[in-house]
RNA sequence: GGUCCGGUCGUUCAGUUGGUUAGGAUGCCGCCCUGUCACGGCGGAGAUCGCGGGUUCGAGUCCCGUCCGGACCGCCA
C-alpha cells in the first residue's frame, strides 16, 4: 500500500506517530524557513510542514512541488503550533521525513477549488480534474449513498434486481430511438432501449413477480437542464398488485430515502388527481412547497364589458400574498415575464388591497362591489396582489403555472431544504396528437385503462383515465407508472386506438401478445428518473453535476469529443453510407 | 426546427458615443518572508479580442455569415 491512512483521517490522539500518506498537492505556502503542503485524497486534506532549519533536503523537494502533483509523504504526526478550526484534520500537521513525488501535474486549466474558477466548457473537457473538487466529488457520493439505499430498501421487500437487453428491437412509439446498426444482418438495426417496460412485464409472466434494476435507457431527444439522451431508471414491476400496493410500496422508497438521506421525516404522501392539478396549478406536477392555487373568475368576472375578460374562454388568477406594495415597474416586469412568447400570455391583470382599499387595473368597468366579489372570492386581503391572466383554457392555465412558479421562485418560497412528496393520480389514457391527427398514449401504450371507464373507450377516448400515477417532488417529476394491461384482448383494443394495425401491433409487440397468452399474472410497476431524484436530493435541478461524465446541451460528450465521424472501412462493414458526408 | 444570452492574457470578468499602451482579479514565473491555512510583500511574463467577410481614415466595439458554449420553446409514450 502507499499509505497507512487517508488525508481526512489524522486527528489529534494519533500524535507521535509514524504515517504514510498518498494524495494531491492542494497548495503550497511558503513562509521562507517553513514551507506548508496541503495534501488532498477523497477524504480529506492534510497539512504538511517542511522545516529549512532541520530538514533542508525535503524542505527544497517540497518547494519544488506544483499543483495537483501526486505525492508520498512519511512522517510524525505532530499537534499544531496553531489550529485551522476549519479543518477536521486542523489540530495536526506531519513532518515528513521522507517525500517521493509519484507524478508531477502540468498547472490544471482550472483551480481545484470548491469555487472554481472554471468556466462549464473548460470543466467538462477536463472532467476528470472537475470531478476532484468536493462538490462534484460529493454529488456522485451522494448518488452511490442513495443507489445503495434503493437497493437495501427493495431487496428488504423481495425485490431482485434482473438485468435486461441494451441491444433491442426499434418501436414506433414514444421518444426516438438510439440506433444500432447490425454487421451480421445488412440493412437491420437494433434500438438501444428507452426503457426496459416489456422486459420488465415479460418478467412478470416469467414468474419473477418483484423485479428492480437500476439501468440505463436511452432517448434520441433534444436536451435540458434535467435531461440527458442517457440517463438512469430505478425501474421496477410487482404482479399481483394493485395500483394502491404500488403507491404504499414506492412511497416507502421516497420516505425512505428522505429519511436516510436527508434525516426528514415525511407522513403520507398527498394526492391528488391529474384534473385537479391541472384545475389548481395548470400543471401534472405542481410544486406544493407553497399555496398560491388558482382561482377560477369565469362566473364573477365576465359579462361586465371588460372585453379581455369578456372574450376570455378562462380568467383565472393566483394570489400573491403581501405583494400589494409592488410598484408599476415591479408589475411591468412580471407582464414582460408572461408575455415572453415562451410563456405566450396576452397580458397580466392585477388587483390589490392595501390601507389605501381596494384596487386594479380593471376599476373603471366593475362596480365596487362586483371588485370585491372578485377579491372575496380569491381572499384578496390587506397586503395581497391578485395576478390574473385570460384567454384559451390550456394556454392560459400553463401561462399561469409558469408565473406562480416565477413568483415563488421570487418570494423564495422555493426552499431547497423542504420537500414536498406527493402523487398525482387518474391520468388520461389516451392524447389527441394534433400533427399526426390521431390517439397518443399518455403514459405508454401498455397502461390499463380504469375498469369503470372501458366503456368509454369507443365512444370518448379522451375521458377514459389511466390507472396511470406520478410521484412529484418539489414541482418535478420524479417517477411515473402505472397498471399495466395483463389481457391479450384488451392490449389488442389499444393497440387500435392508437392506429396500429393487426399486422403491425403482431410485428412490433407480438412477442408480449404472445406471452399473455401464457397465465400473465396482474402486474403494474413504476420507474423513477434517478439523475433527477438525486439532483433534488442533492439540492439542485441540474442533473449534470451529478453525472460523472455528462454530455452537454447538444448531446456531446467534450472530454471524448463524442459523437464523432467513422471511417469508411467501418461504414462499409455496417453496410452504411451516409448522405451528408461529414467533412 | 425555433428564441434568447455569451465567446477579450492559462482562467474569470471589465472595456464608454468607433480613436485605450486593451484593464482588474486570479493563476503562472522570480525574489523576500519561521506558523501559514484564500498567508503576506515586491517584481515579471502572458492577448493574432472565436473564425470569415463587410462598413469606415480608423473596428474588441457597428453590420452580415459561420463555429463553439449556456438557457429555453417545440420534442421527451
Amino acid at each position: 500500500m502507499y499509505r497507512t491512512h487517508t488525508c481526512g483521517e489524522l486527528r489529534l490522539h494519533h500524535q507521535g506517530q509514524q504515517v504514510t500518506l498518498a494524495g494531491w498537492v492542494q497548495r503550497i505556502r511558503k513562509l521562507g524557513a517553513i514551507t506548508f503542503v496541503d495534501v488532498r485524497d477523497r477524504f480529506g486534506i492534510t497539512q504538511l510542514a517542511f522545516y529549512e532549519d532541520s530538514d533542508k533536503e525535503n524542505f527544497d523537494k517540497a518547494n519544488e512541488l506544483g499543483r495537483e502533483y501526486v505525492i508520498q509523504v512519511t512522517g510524525i504526526v505532530r499537534e499544531r503550533d496553531s489550529k485551522n478550526p476549519n479543518l477536521p484534520t486542523g489540530d495536526i500537521e506531519v513532518v515528513p521525513h521522507t517525500l517521493r513525488i509519484l507524478n508531477a501535474s502540468k498547472t490544471p486549466p482550472f483551480t481545484i477549488e470548491d469555487e472554481t474558477d472554471g468556466g462549464d466548457e473548460l470543466r467538462m473537457k477536463y472532467r476528470y480534474l472537475d470531478l476532484r473538487r468536493n462538490p462534484l466529488k460529493n454529488n456522485l457520493m451522494l448518488r452511490y449513498r442513495i443507489g445503495m439505499e434503493v437497493r437495501r430498501y427493495l431487496d428488504s421487500l423481495g425485490f431482485i434486481d434482473i438485468e435486461t437487453p441494451f441491444l433491442i428491437k426499434s418501436t414506433p412509439e414514444g421518444a426516438r430511438d438510439f440506433v444500432v446498426p447490425s454487421r451480421i444482418h445488412p440493412g437491420h438495426f437494433y434500438a438501444l432501449p428507452q426503457s426496459p417496460q416489456t422486459f420488465k412485464q415479460l418478467l412478470m409472466v416469467a414468474g419473477f413477480d418483484r423485479y428492480y434494476q437500476i439501468v440505463r435507457c436511452f432517448r434520441d431527444e433534444d436536451l435540458r437542464a434535467d435531461r440527458q439522451p442517457e440517463f438512469t431508471q430505478i425501474d421496477c414491476e410487482m404482479a399481483f398488485v394493485e395500483q394502491e400496493d404500488i403507491l404504499q410500496t414506492f412511497e416507502g422508497l421516497v420516505r425512505h430515502l428522505l429519511k436516510e438521506i436527508k434525516g426528514i421525516e415525511v407522513g403520507p404522501f398527498p394526492r391528488m388527481s391529474y384534473a385537479d392539478a391541472m384545475r389548481l396549478y395548470g400543471c401534472d406536477k405542481p410544486d406544493i412547497r407553497f399555496g398560491m392555487q388558482f382561482v377560477e373568475l369565469n362566473d364573477i368576472a365576465k359579462g361586465f364589458g371588460f372585453k379581455v375578460f369578456d372574450e376570455a374562454e378562462l380568467v383565472v388568477a393566483i394570489n400573491a400574498q403581501g405583494c400589494a406594495h409592488y410598484s408599476r415597474k415591479q408589475i411591468d416586469e412580471l407582464m414582460e415575464y408572461v408575455r415572453r412568447p415562451q410563456i405566450g400570455a396576452g397580458g397580466l391583470a392585477w388587483m390589490k388591497r392595501d390601507e389605501n382599499g381596494l384596487k386594479s387595473s380593471f376599476d373603471k368597468f366593475y362596480t365596487p362591489s362586483q371588485l370585491e366579489a372578485i377579491a372575496e372570492k380569491a381572499k384578496v386581503t390587506n397586503g395581497d396582489l391578485l395576478l390574473i391572466l385570460a384567454g384559451p383554457e390550456a394556454k392560459t392555465r400553463k401561462a399561469l403555472h409558469e408565473l406562480r412558479m416565477y413568483m415563488g421562485e421570487k418570494l423564495g418560497l422555493r426552499k431547497p431544504d423542504e420537500f414536498a412528496p406527493l402523487w398525482v393520480l387518474d391520468f388520461p389514457l389516451l392524447e389527441w396528437d394534433e400533427e399526426t391527427g390521431r390517439w397518443h398514449a399518455m403514459h405508454h401504450p401498455f397502461t390499463s385503462p380504469k375498469p369503470e371507464d372501458i366503456h368509454l373507450l369507443d365512444s370518448d377516448p379522451g375521458s377514459v383515465r389511466a390507472n396511470a400515477y406520478d410521484m412529484v417532488l418539489n414541482g418535478n417529476e420524479i417517477g411515473g407508472g402505472s397498471i399495466r394491461i395483463f389481457d391479450r384482448q384488451l392490449q389488442k383494443k389499444m393497440f387500435q386506438l392508437l392506429g396500429f394495425s393487426d399486422e403491425k401491433a403482431q410485428e412490433q409487440f407480438g412477442f408480449l401478445m404472445n406471452a399473455f397468452e401464457y397465465g400473465a399474472p396482474p402486474h403494474g410497476g413504476i420507474a423513477f428518473g434517478f439523475d433527477r431524484l438525486v439532483a433534488l436530493l442533492g439540492g439542485h435541478e441540474t442533473i449534470r453535476e451529478f453525472i460523472a461524465f455528462p454530455k452537454n446541451n447538444a448531446g456531446r460528450d467534450l472530454m471524448i469529443d463524442a459523437p464523432s465521424p467513422i471511417d469508411e472501412e467501418q461504414l462499409q462493414e455496417l453496410h452504411i453510407s451516409t448522405i451528408n458526408p461529414q467533412v
